[in-house]
DNA sequence: TGCCAGGCTTCAC
DNA sequence: GTGAAGCATGGC
């Protein structure tokens, strides 16, 4: 029988993780199961009605996947830092109670949200996968072959018309040149780690097609640095039509991308949509 | 078929 | 410094 840990869990929601658009790599084969691709290696999930079951050894939960899955992190302080008079809040995070925020590596996280610009969520997840499939390494595993992200050196060996093969259009360029600059050793992302928030994204915003929203993207899930608050068309939406254009984020300090990915699961989804005629 | 998508860069002004 | 145009492609 094949190694299992079950985590149970009340704030883990795979259903809700895998749509999220924090990472695009997490996909769903059936109803209950899921295959995610991560860190080199692969892991099939099963969701369960409050948790999931990781099919892989103990060992492997504890040292890659829980803290991938940011487990020693209580998201229920976040789920209760929505005010009572927040109507809006406290819905998307009942909504989206279940989210994590992973802690994924810096360089794929960075090449998945060039590659987001100007895209929906299943166009990305198309480019990406045709990416690791161009050059991933295979993973060694039983058929079908799965690919691992590639690396910068990887992907900076490819041509430009290699890239576009992907449908990544314009962002071809900047993703080549961005994977020149990390295997040639003029960005090193490990390093960027050691600085504060406000360095970090001044050193994010050099790579060419990433601007501010991009930068607060890899900032919040390449870097872990919750104070990240990305701004794309969904979240603007909620601020111009919720809140006036205004969204108090005084009270998240230190958190505010958990609750920006609240109310981003929440814009997205069919109930915000049916209750406010959008 | 047309609008839109986890925006960024470039170029007038 | 600010605002508008242009950008490639696929999903819905």
């Amino acid at each position: 029988m094949s190694a299992m840990v079950e985590l149970h869990c009340k704030n883990f929601d795979l259903a809700a993780i895998a749509k999220s658009g924090q990472c695009f790599r997490l996909t769903s084969l059936s109803a209950a199961e899921y295959l995610l691709i991560a860190n080199g290696r692969q892991l099939c999930l099963t969701a369960l009605p409050d948790g999931a079951a990781f099919h892989c050894t103990q060992q492997e939960f504890d040292d890659c996947w829980a803290p991938y899955f940011d487990l020693t992190t209580d998201y229920s302080v976040f789920c209760a830092a929505a005010p009572q008079e927040d109507l809006f809040l406290r819905e998307a995070v009942r909504c989206g109670e279940g989210l994590r925020i992973l802690r994924q590596e810096p360089w794929e996280v960075l090449v998945s949200f060039i590659i987001s610009q100007r895209k929906n969520i299943p166009a990305i997840q198309k480019s990406v996968e045709a990416l690791c499939r161009l050059c991933g390494e295979p993973l060694p595993a039983e058929e079908p072959i799965r690919y691992a992200f590639p690396s910068p050196a990887r992907m900076a060996a490819l041509s430009m018309e290699e890239l576009c093969s992907c449908s990544l259009g314009y962002r071809a360029r900047y993703l080549h040149e961005a994977a020149l600059m990390v295997s040639e050793g003029r960005l090193d992302l490990a390093a960027l780690g050691a600085l504060d928030d406000a360095a970090l994204q001044e050193a994010l915003l050099t790579i060419p097609g990433v601007g501010v929203k991009v930068a607060n993207c890899v900032m919040l899930f390449g870097y872990h640095r919750l104070s990240g608050f990305p701004r794309d068309v969904w979240i603007n939406r909620v601020i111009d039509t919720v809140y006036g254009g205004d969204f108090p984020l005084e009270p998240y300090r230190g958190f505010e991308g958990v609750i920006q990915q609240y109310l981003f699961c929440y814009a997205r989804s069919r109930d915000y949509r049916e209750k406010y005629g959008i």
